[in-house]
DNA sequence: CGCCTGGTTGAGAATCATCAACATCTGTGG
DNA sequence: CCACAGATGTTGATGATTCTCAACCAGGCG
């Protein structure tokens, strides 16, 4: 049967603090907007980690997000140009279908859910966000977005205006190229889902979706192997062209077959090669 | 039945010159060209459709490339990076799978399919390319291409070195912005074939799919109703996710009910709402 | 406590794949 | 120009995977 994780010590992007390194004039603002929140006579809430006056040198996502390859100077000019939002709770909208298009955004902790809602009204998941991955790319070319994006979890954003990251890229080449490779990463990513579902059998698009995750939640320092699933059976459903049912099935014979070990959205995958196995088994 | 054209008057991207208002000195080079395979002995030929002294200021396609939202001067820079390439014959390859990524292409004339192959040896068909459309963006992140590139009929190219685009994008914001703007396009492009794939029956992946091919071809002025397939049954199969045996069977359903008219690579769409209600139903 | 969303499991149905046979088309070499 | 071979396309019979419908369970929140 393998194991079942019982407590609530998983890692999820929000549960951890992502900004760890932060510089004393961080930490004196966050002191500041305490106190004041006491005077305003607010409810005293525990320090929430979703601090906004964090820059992009001291973020703990830099290395995967827009600045890598920039210079100190130049990241200092990214961050000006970054605006990092209010904290959004779990179904809340970052945008709509058919909103104007203008940011992109970056997932600083926890996580999104895009979707298509068709005209005949069935709505489609489209793609899952993490911790470094970037938001909106498909509102640049008709400037209105193409999805609506949902909050799974208690997340936070950077939002980048579009035009000042264009003019930002006209002024910084190694910006120009890096937004480049991020939207040609993309392009690459959209297609292997292609493959994945002209050509995949139910069981082979859950491994391949398990071991996606796997590899992104380590890109950002958390485990390969153990996680929370912030998204329902049936956003991955939708997303991997599964009923629900489908998926639940398939994870329990996944679980039996000791591969994995599920527990609600507790997930643990036992064996990555198994799951390997199954996407190039045939 | 509908009825069914028997000869062989159909436009494809291929057989129709595309760069009709040529100017002077592209003309003489042409007869230059002819005289001088004449004093080669070599075989007297039709004049080629595929003439590599053509700019991009006098391409009819440019409109849809890369040179739209550029004046004059600036077209004349892009003009001097793009290489105008030798012809493709049917099954040729412009690049293959994990090549290294040098630069993005621009179809002139015919049609190229890309298609991936999975470790296990079964491949699929990612991508259908027409007049004006721009092919290799899956390299760009990864430096090396994620799919092969295959001429599906006799077919020309532009291509343009990457580097170069990226420096000239420096230079000229228009054209970064455009280069932006295509890229975004095919991101929103991508995802919505992942909608097609995850809730689409066959019947209204087919109908999706001419649809789309119409649209394509109406905006390089070709007929938005009568065309000629470039592809195989298998093609469209493998990109839609469908076996040959079932496109070939909802093409013939299709007939039945009088939306198209098919024999063989012919086709005619007969009622193109019919098509669309097929698509939102249910 | 009870409701509602989310998740699991089962039985039957439907779509589409598979296997197989055959028809047709294309291009090549005699 | 014809004949042939290989690729491509069609059609039918059968079967498997996945969907649909339905019932039920668990957990979180007011």
């Amino acid at each position: 049967m393998g194991f079942v994780l019982k407590h609530k010590q998983w890692q999820t992007g929000s549960q951890k603090t992502l900004e760890e390194n932060m510089n004393p004039a961080d930490a004196n603002d966050k002191s500041t907007n305490l106190a004041e929140s006491i005077l305003n006579h607010a409810p005293p809430r525990k320090m929430c980690p979703h601090n906004t006056r964090i820059s992009c040198a001291s973020c703990r996502l830099n290395e995967l997000c827009l600045p890598i390859a920039l210079n100190k100077s130049e990241i200092h000019q990214l961050d000006e140009i970054v605006e990092r939002n209010r904290p959004y709770k779990k179904g809340d909208h970052l945008y709509r279908q058919n909103d104007p298009f203008n940011s992109v955004y970056a997932v600083r902790a926890g996580s999104f859910k895009s979707y298509f809602l068709s005209d005949s009204g069935q709505g489609r998941v489209t793609g899952f966000f993490l911790p470094g991955e970037i938001i909106g790319m498909d509102g640049i070319a008709s400037k209105h977005y193409a999805n609506s994006l949902q909050a799974l979890e208690h997340s936070s954003i950077c939002e980048i205006p579009f035009s000042q990251l264009e003019s930002l890229s006209h002024q910084l080449p190694n910006l120009q190229h890096h937004f480049f490779a991020i939207m040609g990463n993309e392009i690459a990513k959209d297609q292997q889902i292609h493959t994945l579902l002209s050509s995949y059998t139910a069981e082979q698009r859950m491994a391949s979706f398990l071991l996606g995750l796997s590899s992104r939640y380590s890109r950002v320092a958390l485990s390969p192997s153990r996680f929370l699933l912030p998204m329902t059976r049936g956003d991955i459903g939708e997303y991997l062209g599964l009923t629900v049912e489908t998926v639940s099935r398939i994870m329990t014979s996944l679980q039996r077959k000791e591969l994995i070990s599920v527990a609600n959205r507790e997930i643990e995958l036992l064996n990555l090669a198994g799951l390997r196995d199954i996407i190039s088994h045939k």
